[in-house]
RNA sequence: GGGGUGUUAGUUAAGCUGGUUAUAACGCCGGCCUGUCACGCCGGAGGCCACGGGUUCGAGUCCCGUACACCCCGCCA
């Protein structure tokens, strides 16, 4: 008899048969997905990638055939040679092949399986503890198989439209020199030079701006970067990049670069029509309406800032506002609305208040505001002055039966609790969705927005110095240049972020190329001549000689995907993802290792685990 | 580093103010069944209630600690 795979190759996928194949003898190979065993007709799910197929085994086919599709279980890996034909009245309107089936005359299981660890099925609750350790069966479910099937199509697209924009896909290395400032880097102990240690590359950041140098003007790479920074929602400590650097460019040419790309990706995996180019927010009216630079704008229940008003009613006669009776720098008071209509109960607003605290800050003042604007169930009430209540009412817009909520004190505390407290409530209320679009169909659902000019420095409280925001090598508005020294916070750059339903996508600069300038940015930072030849000594030297002005962008590949997909988390669009601690589940990931090895490369562990497990 | 939620058969869960032998569904095993597609029917096996202490006559249940997972703050573009 014929063999599967030596003589009997595949035909179809298991997606791909229709009404229009009936007659046809197919060789499908897959996985028994179910199967409906009648003692009499046997019928199996067949699955692979593509899809599912109905096959039967009929009553009448030969005893050993029989027999054999009997012993088919769940995830038996088989090869199957039937004939297509019509489900007549029997159709299955859930399956793209439901108006069909194949009907076996050979069969050849390739491999039982063990009763799988949990479901192989599209919507699962498993925890994902049990999913990670067993990923290679969570990733035969189709709803992971169509993420990481996006995504290879994302890489494509991606590498299609840029080699067609001019663009060249060159490489970075990944075991680079350390250099301090920005996120904390993996090391790898350097064998061959004792005591040293690479670092593994947070980004291909400089390595790109000498592309530039050398003079290949347009560069992009799909690019791994690594960083050990505590885990988020959509933050994994090695994560994709698609990285641009283009010379000779304005801040418009690098977004034109990629809202083409972007809306590619759209067009191509999604059908969606973007409509470009994408609108545009400066980065102050972001923190001042939103308190944060990557704003969900699919919603409103934008931020009120009263900290000049309060100051104006010397403290409103409210005692913990008295410390605002004059403004002062680093000191804010904000407020927003829930609405009336949102009816909220005195304890959902307490529930607020304990989400609030999670975040570190004191409480939640609240205000409740009745037909003529008094305030009640609130602390502040008893002895707010009645001119500062009806000024705070005004200015927030609240109107009977809403919810005052406020924030106080410092400013990058009031922003943060204010941000999460808006996308917190925004979700509550059902005014977007708990993660990705309402309707991945409707552009409308895709709310794109560069953020831009933000300032070139953050004043470091702790340090007392001003450090650059993004990275040193940003370039200043020309307007602002002359303030470098003597108002460094008033300085603007061109830097931007690209933000999608309030996530960062992507972020990049206009890089600074000019070396007397640059000199001016070091100084501002309190860095000297001698420090900052020792940090970046390298490339300071290449854009000594004649570096083209260039600025670039980098594309947070995960998230793409994640939110292209509306996948639920960022580890379902990464193969095999780490967890908040750092560690693989299924491979047990980071590992001791042996004395020896620890020799060689002349370190020594100090932690009290790697004695106790060395055997293993 | 801090806050929160969780951990009970292979999986998902129930288990109330502490009280006999810890339930169910799906999966698994055996039997029956030709039209199912969440197939159906009958029977069966399967548990260190995460781990370690404590309180109590008695702990899955109450208390403390630890581990792990997830979400958040800090951190991080």
């Amino acid at each position: 008899m014929a063999e599967f795979i030596k003589d009997l190759k595949r035909t179809h996928s298991c997606g791909a048969l229709t009404a229009e194949a009936v007659g046809q003898e197919v060789i499908l190979f897959g996985w028994v997905q179910n199967r409906r065993d009648h003692g009499g007709a046997v019928f199996i799910d067949l699955r692979d990638r593509e899809g599912l197929t109905q096959v039967v085994f009929e009553q009448d086919v030969d005893k050993a055939l029989q027999d054999l599709a009997h012993e088919l279980r769940l995830e038996y890996c088989i090869g199957i040679r039937g004939v297509v034909k019509s489900r007549g009245g029997n159709v299955n309107p859930k399956l793209k092949t439901g108006a069909i089936e194949v009907h076996a005359s050979q069969l050849q299981i390739f491999n039982r399986s063990e009763p799988v660890p949990f479901p192989l099925e599209d919507k699962i609750d498993t925890a994902e503890e049990k999913r990670l350790a067993h990923r290679y069966l969570d990733l035969r479910r189709a709803p992971l198989q169509r993420t990481l099937m996006a995504r290879s199509k994302m890489n494509l697209v991606t590498r299609t439209l840029m080699g067609e924009s001019g663009f060249l896909e060159l490489e970075t290395p990944y075991l680079v020199k350390y250099t301090p400032g920005g996120a904390r880097n993996f090391l790898v102990p350097s064998r061959l030079s004792a005591g040293k240690f690479y670092a593994l590359a947070e980004s291909p950041q400089l390595f790109k701006q000498l592309f530039m140098v050398a003079g290949f003007d347009k560069y992009f790479q799909i690019v791994k970067c690594f960083r050990d920074e505590d885990l988020r929602i959509d933050r994994q400590p090695e994560f994709t990049q698609i990285d641009v650097e283009m010379s000779f460019v304005t801040q418009d040419d690098v977004f034109a670069q990629i809202e083409k790309l972007v809306a590619a990706l759209w067009k191509e995996v999604l059908g969606v029509q973007l409509t470009l180019p994408f609108p545009r927010m400066k980065f102050a009216d972001s923190m001042r309406d939103y308190g944060n630079d990557k704003p969900d704008l699919r919603f409103g229940m934008k931020h009120v800032e009263l900290t000049a008003l309060v100051a104006e009613h010397k403290g409103c006669g409210i005692p913990m506002w008295a410390s605002f009776a004059e403004e002062k720098a680093g000191q804010i008071v904000k407020a927003m609305v829930v609405p009336a209509s949102a009816n909220f109960s005195r304890t959902e607003a307490d529930k607020l208040e304990d989400f609030v605290k999670g975040m570190g800050s004191k409480g939640l003042a609240r205000a409740k505001v009745d037909e003529t604007g008094n305030w009640t169930q609130s602390p502040l009430a008893k002895t707010v002055t009645p001119e500062a209540r009806t000024a705070i009412n005004a200015a927030v817009g609240a109107k009977a039966g809403d919810l005052i909520l406020f924030q106080f004190g410092r400013e990058a505390q009031v922003h943060t609790v204010m941000a999460n407290l808006r996308i917190h409530l925004g979700k509550k209320l059902g005014l977007i969705p708990e993660i990705g679009p309402k309707n991945a169909n409707d552009p409308a659902s895709w709310n794109l927005l560069w953020v831009v000019d933000p300032p070139l420095f953050e004043y470091d409280e702790d340090t007392k110095t001003w450090a650059a925001a993004h990275h040193a090598f940003t370039r200043p508005h020309d307007e602002c240049v002359q303030y470098l020294e003597t108002d460094p916070g008033k300085v603007l750059c061109y830097r931007y972020d690209l933000v999608l339903n309030g996530f960062e996508i992507a972020g990049g600069s206009i890089r600074l190329h000019d070396p007397a300038v640059q000199a001016r940015v070091f100084k501002a930072m309190g860095i000297s001549a001698e420090e900052a030849e020792e940090k970046f000594g390298f490339l300071l030297q290449a854009l000594r000689y004649g570096a083209p002005p260039h600025g670039g962008i980098a594309l947070g590949m995960d998230r793409l995907a994640f939110l292209l997909t509306g996948a639920e988390s960022l580890r379902d669009v990464i193969p095999f993802p780490k967890t908040q601690k750092g560690t693989d589940l299924m491979t047990d990931a980071p590992g001791s290792v042996l004395d020896k090895q620890l020799q060689e490369l002349h370190i020594a562990s100090r932690a009290p685990a790697a004695a106790a497990d060395k055997k293993e």
